[in-house]
DNA sequence: GAGCACTGC
């Protein structure tokens, strides 16, 4: 293996967390900062150390590596811990975990007291829970002076700004190993970003030397309408003119066994063409681009607090992201990048950075965790973040949280917003279980909730076209009137009386990634409340692949009890509904 | 007419 380039920096970077509470490195791809960070720190004789990621697949993956590096059992002095699946043990000294683990960790220890050494690894991706986990550890440090260490390390991070949040930490420069991109910019914005795309791909591959082509989009749709139009003009190019091409897509929604397809080689004499979305940004990486084709746009969710609302939207990337995906066309040897817009928008328009998630979230359940961790000087409006959500936005969290009974009239969490904490659900769904537990529905709900948390059971994976042909969801319970909760609950529930059976989620189009999510949270979830349940927590069946007829009655009010903040009644005499509270507004069904 | 970018507890 190749020397990394973090490796020279060792002696500079021990010396640096020896004399400073917080050190921020910043290290761009291929620095090896991911995995040899917490290696020269385990041989410095730090007892315990923790490296987050912001995903899962990153945590195992690093984990996997390190363990193999010191060439140690995974699962015993190196581990992962990610949700639904722990594997550390009692000898485990250096544990990967993400973001949101090592915050639910902090809940049961707010000084996290197991660790001498905390690593905030790619922050510049400002997760919302990287962002929390950040406060805290402002405010940890200084009660654990003496005996914690923390680092945060980033790949374009603005050090200057991170390091005056911190009180003018340290910063380390640790240089990355990505090959040179020449940038190339369009004069104008084109009318249509599918066919100068296309035009663009088609470009390069006929007149370009070998290498794979990136090609980044905002959505499913669009991105099968390119893969289609594309295949058309690759099979009328004359038969040997240029080398073979084979196009896929890529993005989340795509089965598991397509999506692997773009890590197996291609054949040889023939260029890759991958369409994708920003899944292929950070989370999976392509060997093998050479070239990236930018659209310049991405699909971005964003929350409104005065509508409580959120809206999917198309919006122009940053810089930082634009550059994000130029570089992956210059992991394995010197490429090139097309961005289908000028350079004027790009330093004119684009922001410098992407607005962070904590900045597009709703906050009621990031308050409501706060709180429930009794910080001292517990003012939640005038918590330390690097970048601060809204006045507005946080108001709009306590207020929700003060309609489900979750913080009182001063904002005090209360005993059920405490037990709600515990819980790893949005504040409605976990108001609606503590509800549920009291009028003999709890386990009902808690299929419900389930199901609510993993939303995309139910949504046919295959394409539209696909679709046609068969028809999507067959003889599935309808919740007979009921609404979406209970049909959700009566699908769990059959589907639990075939011994979860994938089979049958394949027969009857729903997803089977989204079904086995909800399952593991039903399971999560009925292990938290075991200790205040009031009934079992078991699924109720009759044994005979039928529903129970039952009444719904007390689940529908638990949820609506839960969704306190979101209800609106039904106008007399009109079509449409008005919401409840404060300035009802008129919406339609 | 027709939705749904990506993560995570």
């Amino acid at each position: 293996m190749a020397t990394l380039p973090i490796v020279q920096y060792e002696e500079k970077i021990i010396e640096t967390v020896e004399n400073n509470s917080i050190t921020v490195i910043i290290g761009e791809t291929g620095s090896g900062k991911s995995t040899q960070l917490s290696q020269m720190l385990h041989r410095r004789g730090y007892s315990k150390i923790a490296v987050t990621q912001p995903r899962r697949v990153a945590a195992v993956s690093v984990s996997r590596r390190v363990a193999q590096e010191l060439g140690v059992q995974l699962g015993e002095e190196v581990g992962y811990a990610i949700r639904f699946e722990d594997r550390t043990s009692r000898n485990t000294r250096i544990k990967y975990l993400t973001d949101g683990v090592l915050l639910r960790e902090s809940l049961a220890d707010p000084e996290l007291n197991d660790y001498s050494v905390i690593i905030l690894d790619e922050a510049h991706e400002r997760s919302l829970n990287t962002d929390i986990l950040m406060g805290l550890m402002k405010r940890l440090v200084k009660i654990r002076s003496s005996n914690l260490k923390v680092l945060i390390t980033s790949a374009t991070l603005d050090g200057d700004k991170v390091s005056k949040f911190f009180r003018d930490c340290p910063v380390l420069n640790i240089p990355g190993k990505l090959y040179p991109v020449e940038v190339l910019y369009s004069k104008e914005r084109p009318v249509n970003y599918l066919d100068a795309a296309l035009k663009t791909a088609l470009d390069i591959h006929i007149r370009q030397p070998e290498g794979d082509i990136l090609i980044f989009m905002t959505g499913q749709d669009d991105i099968e309408k390119l893969v289609m139009k594309m295949e058309e003009k690759v099979r009328a190019l004359d038969e040997g003119s240029c080398m073979d091409a084979i196009i896929f897509p890529l993005h989340g929604s795509l089965p598991p066994e397509l999506q692997v397809r773009v890590f197996s080689p291609p054949p040889p004499n023939c260029r890759r063409i991958i369409v994708a979305t920003n899944i292929a940004e950070t989370s999976l990486t392509v060997d093998g681009v050479v070239y990236v084709i930018d659209s310049g746009y991405v699909k971005q969710r964003q929350y409104n607090p005065s509508s409580r609302m959120y809206s999917l939207d198309v919006v122009q990337i940053s810089k930082v992201q634009a550059n994000q995906r130029a570089g992956r066309a210059g992991r394995t040897r010197p490429g090139k990048c097309y961005r289908l817009y000028p350079s004027q928008i790009y330093h004119d328009e684009f922001l410098d950075v992407t607005v962070p998630e904590i900045q597009r979230s709703s906050l009621a359940g990031s308050v409501l965790y706060l709180k429930s961790l009794d910080l001292p000087d517990i003012d939640i409006l005038k918590f330390d973040f690097l970048d601060s959500p809204s006045p507005e936005s946080l108001r709009d969290a306590l207020k929700q949280l003060y309609l489900i009974d979750a913080i009182d009239e001063n904002g005090s969490i209360t005993s059920v917003g405490r037990k709600m904490a515990e819980l790893p659900l949005e504040p409605s769904l976990s108001r609606t279980l503590m509800e549920a537990n009291n009028h003999g529905c709890i386990t009902e709900a808690l299929t419900v909730a389930a199901m609510l948390s993993s939303e995309t059971a139910l949504l046919p994976g295959q394409s539209k076209t696909e679709k046609k042909r068969k028809r999507p969801i067959s003889n599935l319970p309808d919740g007979s009137g009921l609404g979406d909760h209970i049909q959700l609950l009566q699908i769990f529930e059959r589907w639990h009386q075939t011994d979860y059976d994938i089979g049958w989620c394949k027969d009857h189009g729903l997803q089977v990634r989204g079904m086995s999510f909800a399952r593991d949270v039903r399971k999560q979830l009925s292990q938290i409340m075991q200790k205040i349940a009031k009934e079992p927590l078991g699924i109720r069946t009759n044994g005979k692949g039928e529903e129970i007829r039952r009444d719904y009655r007390n689940l529908r009010k638990a949820l609506c009890v839960g969704y306190a903040n979101q209800l609106a009644e039904r106008k007399m005499h009109h079509n449409g509904y008005r919401t409840l509270g404060f300035q009802g507004q008129v919406v339609q069904e």
